[in-house]
DNA sequence: GCCAACGTTGGC
DNA sequence: GCCAACGTTGGC
């Protein structure tokens, strides 16, 4: 079995909030309308089932890490990129030749408390979060170490 | 609402 | 292939 690896979603939470997760049914949804192709890439290639999500409020009072999910299914075609009516159509995509990828994650706890954005710059081995140094990137990775404290931090801080 | 940082597009 | 212009993200 692979060695599981961990990775953070970021949403705005008056799009897709980790509540709206935890509604749906079997409290799995498919990460879909991603578009940029760092993100499609770990999508598509790197997140496999068991991986642990950070979930990540963006754009929001205050922004904060506030649950974390599992992923349940490896990466496989986003079929919204070619409905006309989804939020975000891309026609260059197609099912014979698509461009972007979806996982479907599950939600698992939501934290205690929220670990915020001020208290993950605070922190001196969290310093270096791909989301501190590359704010925009929408799907990223987490470090093993990263995971850990940002859990503890969350489930008992 | 502002604006810095970043990603993407498209002309050349 | 370069890079300027543009659009978007996201913290503040």
């Amino acid at each position: 079995m692979a060695v599981r690896k961990f990775w953070l979603v970021k949403s705005e939470p008056e799009a897709y909030s980790f509540d709206d997760l935890l509604s749906e049914e079997d409290q799995t949804a498919e990460w879909d309308g991603v578009r940029n192709y760092t993100a499609r890439n770990t999508m598509r290639d790197d997140m496999q089932a068991g991986d642990g999500v950070l979930f990540y409020h963006s754009n929001s009072k205050p922004t904060a890490v506030v649950g974390y999910a599992t992923v349940v299914k490896s990466g496989y075609p986003d079929d919204t990129a070619w409905d006309p009516d989804s939020e975000h159509p891309d026609p260059r995509s197609t099912p014979d030749n698509p461009i972007w990828y979806m996982v479907d994650i599950k939600a698992e706890n939501k934290f205690r408390s929220p670990v915020t954005l001020q208290q993950i710059k605070a922190h001196g081995d969290l310093k270096d979060m791909v989301l501190v140094n590359n704010s925009r990137l929408s799907v990223q990775p987490v470090t093993n170490r990263e995971w850990k404290i940002i859990l503890t931090l969350g489930m008992d801080g």
